[in-house]
DNA sequence: CGTCATTGTCCCTTACAAGAGACGCCTGTA
DNA sequence: TACAGGCGTCTCTTGTAAGGGACAATGACG
């Protein structure tokens, strides 16, 4: 994973002031850095390198790490020195699924979609305030384009983060998006009000198109999700070549609509 | 965690640190206990009962679940004061998926198997010194066999305990299984020398089959995934009808050892 | 209308967990 | 052989978070 790319160190903008002066944390504030840091790695770490990795004193890390492991929310991996998730966490996420009408549902109509149409397809949500994929399924094109479950990404650049902010104010929105998710990966600068623009358009048309925003091979179509009249609980969206016909695109946005009003429903 | 379904099974057996004298509780065990609390309920639940669940001041819950909240680890249910699994968890189990390849594997494996049998079939691996449903397929019978992912079941009571412990020396299986593990549903009690040479005769046999054991009218065929020659890392298993005729049943049980052989090759 | 139970917030105290750092143990390499 | 670097454990101190408890605001009774 290119940490490069401004996706994994983000300094949270604003208020979130990184007191690395070396203040004393709260336990519970380090072990919700170190999930995220394994959320962020993907793979197992060791110790040591996971206490420079949360820049937390090592003596702390080995506390909280036997906790966690004692606990299975983390597992040491197979070579014995490195830690990674655990079952526990599978587990709760099973029961988060199993709760979630939508997020379960959403999962069969992604795939369903995504075999139907042989395009990448997902489902996105709102996460703490950023855009998150939440699933995915592949599609059937010899180059497989990258969008990992569990991803974040700035929501300017996508076009789910148009659709998914439609119910938020400008005070909100711009609470939400920093200076750096303005910057596309190629470098170029969206104007915030530019951004505000396209997120009524989208609203009020009920889906949304970009092309070439977060890669230029591809655009990317949404339709929201919504959990009451008004409010974007989620997205659905599909990733197709750049070069895709405008016939060909119409129609997918209808069925992506119509497969997003039925997740609606019940919602 | 020992005391970690101390409400289901047990609601006071008091044995377990229950240091009810008002002991000043670490945080961090605080949210371990939430947590677990959360995945017995299967329900979003009042911060009040949440407090009174856990046995835990209230301004203290109330602090740890914001904390929660705003992490992404819970989420406030629809109708605003309950809280219940959210989905950073949801996400960090699919990490955990991700980055195991017996579990994805096995989950596969077992939606497979289950098709083609007809009959409900399970992923089980040891949590934490408990047996757990990791995965479960519910196969096409009419009549639904009750196994939720993430089931927590006395060893004693099932095939599969007796394969997973199969590596461990008597002491560890003293220290895993409780006394009240060892009465059955029905109310028979089960031996601990029977239990370990049942353990013993699994490891063999290579495979385990019991009858009616948590419910009259089923029984339970279990074949080992190795993680390493010796290391019962998981089993797979089925659960059919006690009638099934001897001939089927090793037919299956056939089917079963093949698949669970397969799952263990890479891992 | 009172009464009782619950919910969410706030403040103050002190028990205790976070952190610094030293220690012994490995493994690699110069 | 000596050194460097990482790992895992342990001890001791002190800053701080857990907890007790009071408060206002609700809502459910009768």
């Amino acid at each position: 994973m290119q940490d490069g790319n401004a996706l994994a160190a983000r300094p949270d903008a604003g208020l979130d002031e990184d007191k690395n002066s070396g203040s004393r944390e709260k336990g519970l504030n380090r072990v919700l850095q170190i999930l995220e840091f394994l959320h962020t790695t993907q793979r197992a770490i060791g110790i040591g390198d996971l206490a420079r990795g949360v820049n937390a004193p090592r003596s702390t890390t080995y506390t909280l790490v036997r906790s966690l492991v004692d606990a299975g929310l983390l597992e040491m991996a197979g070579d014995g020195n490195r830690v990674y998730f655990g079952k526990k966490l599978y587990l709760y996420g099973m029961d988060y699924v199993r709760g979630n009408d939508l997020l379960r549902r959403g999962r069969q109509e992604v795939d369903h979609l995504s075999r139907e149409t042989g395009e990448t397809s997902e489902l996105c949500m709102l996460q703490s305030g950023r855009y998150t994929i939440v699933h995915s399924s592949p599609g059937t094109r010899p180059f497989r384009i990258s969008s990992a479950t569990g991803l974040q990404i700035p929501l300017p650049w996508t076009a789910s983060g148009r659709l998914l902010l439609a119910g938020f104010d400008r005070a909100a929105i711009e609470d939400m998006v920093s200076e750096d998710d303005l910057v596309l990966p190629d470098g170029r600068r969206l104007q915030l009000d530019d951004f505000i623009d396209d997120i009524a358009v989208a609203k009020s048309a009920g889906y949304c198109v970009t092309s070439g925003l977060v890669d230029a091979y591809t655009k990317c179509l949404a339709a929201p999700v919504f959990s009451a009249p008004g409010r974007v609980e989620a997205t659905m969206c599909l990733v197709v070549p750049i070069d895709t016909s405008t016939e060909k695109t119409d129609d997918l946005i209808e069925l992506l609509r119509e497969r997003a009003a039925r997740l609606s429903i019940a919602a």
